[in-house]
DNA sequence: CCCACCGGTGTCAATTACACACTAATTATA
DNA sequence: TATAATTAGTGTGTAATTGACACCGGTGGG
């Protein structure tokens, strides 16, 4: 039997877009220029081609979306209930990914009539299945970062502890012991001294980088209760 | 733009099938029975029907290829190169299942010339790019095992507690200390005594059954180091 | 110059993780 | 039927980790 015989579904990429802004957790949603769900706002996705892999397709709708390629992406789920989309069977791959919201500026891709940031803590109704995609990012999110460096891909790359631990904060939805915040992230190896120092503010404070070289060794090592 | 007016890949679920026999690891594969790869080992897997939700569809391969239904199912990943079928375009939704060897026996499905179990440690080659699926499947397993109660479903439904860490040590591969083991698989309260015992060699070990309703507790609770 | 603001630091107590060796109950064998 | 072989079952001492907690330091603004 050949390929051809089967009915074959369309098939999507979505990308969930974290950043870190005004310390808040947000998230890039487009509003809807066409049925179905005109004008309701949804996570950027579109179809994939048929010569790329799904990877490509995610980053090539994150760039459409915000001009940046660069970030951290990972695969999230599949999603393919045969009636989330009213228009036929389509199968989406969701992905998510983490950017630094400097320098960032969201575009309206084709389909979208608006493209803004949203809080994750007060989100608009979403079109499709789009809250349950997103819900289920959240909690990824969340869980990574306790398990992972993965948090340092929301920052500028140099940064502060009291930044760091503040966006973990936003996060995680909990206030952190400032003493053992630094004490664990500290010792486990994952930042570094730039040598600089961040003033305007208070006392200057230290700014530390990622160490990229480091992010294996944290993989399935707890940083955080 | 229609749905119609992108082209459409071919998606198929995978279903990488763990069990453990005779203290081995071991995967369920069948052999092809057409082309491409004709003759080959693969994991079983087929179309998606266009009105089968991805879950569905894997419960319905499990099915084909063992008679069992009510087992462990987990969506590992989604794997879309454009070239990993030669056929063309095949996005494939990969699935794992655990479940206990006792009382299955393996079907040759539709497609398959034969079907049978092989140690995960001895693997023949595979088609397609299932040999990167199923590496990623055991890292996924052995990354679960670690962290959550799902060893269980790997056996039969009274256990000792030699049995239960046998299984720990040839999924994790592994030696684990006996009392150390006991005392932290006892403390995270996710098995109970039968009240019966398995007798017929040496001192009669106490049977124990997993609690079904401490699934949820352990999960984001390290079980082992 | 002093005050407000944020940055930075250490200790102690409690818990948890790890290493480690013998006795107990049965079955097989001499 | 005594003895050996086999598997089950048990506890302690030590090291490492976690978590709670309060004060001094440097800079900018008034």
């Amino acid at each position: 039997m050949a390929l051809e015989d089967y009915p074959r579904p369309s098939v999507t990429v979505d990308v969930i877009i974290f950043t870190l802004r005004g310390n808040d957790l947000q998230v890039l949603l487009i509003k809807r220029g066409h049925p179905p769900f005109e004008g309701m706002w949804a996570i950027p996705g579109g179809f994939v081609g048929i010569d790329e892999s799904l990877e490509e397709a995610a980053l090539r709708e994150l760039e459409e979306e915000t001009g940046v390629r660069d970030v951290y992406l990972e695969q999230l789920y599949t999603f393919g209930d045969p009636d989330r989309d009213p228009r036929g069977r389509v199968i989406t791959v969701a992905y998510f990914a983490l950017m630094p919201a400097h320098a960032v500026q969201p575009r309206a891709g084709d389909d979208a009539a608006e493209a803004r940031w949203w809080s994750v803590y007060d989100l608009p109704p979403l079109a499709f299945d789009h809250a349950d995609i997103l819900a289920y990012a959240l909690q990824r999110l969340r869980y990574k970062l306790e398990y992972t460096a993965v948090g340092f891909e929301l920052l500028p790359e140099a940064f502060t502890l009291s930044e760091l631990q503040a966006a973990y904060e936003v996060i995680l939805g909990e206030k952190l012991d400032k003493r053992n915040f630094r004490r664990k992230i500290l010792s486990a190896g994952v930042i570094e001294e730039t040598g600089a120092y961040r003033t305007g503010e208070g006392r200057p404070a230290k700014l530390y980088r990622f160490r990229d070289d480091a992010v294996a060794e944290v993989k399935a090592r707890r940083l955080f209760p």
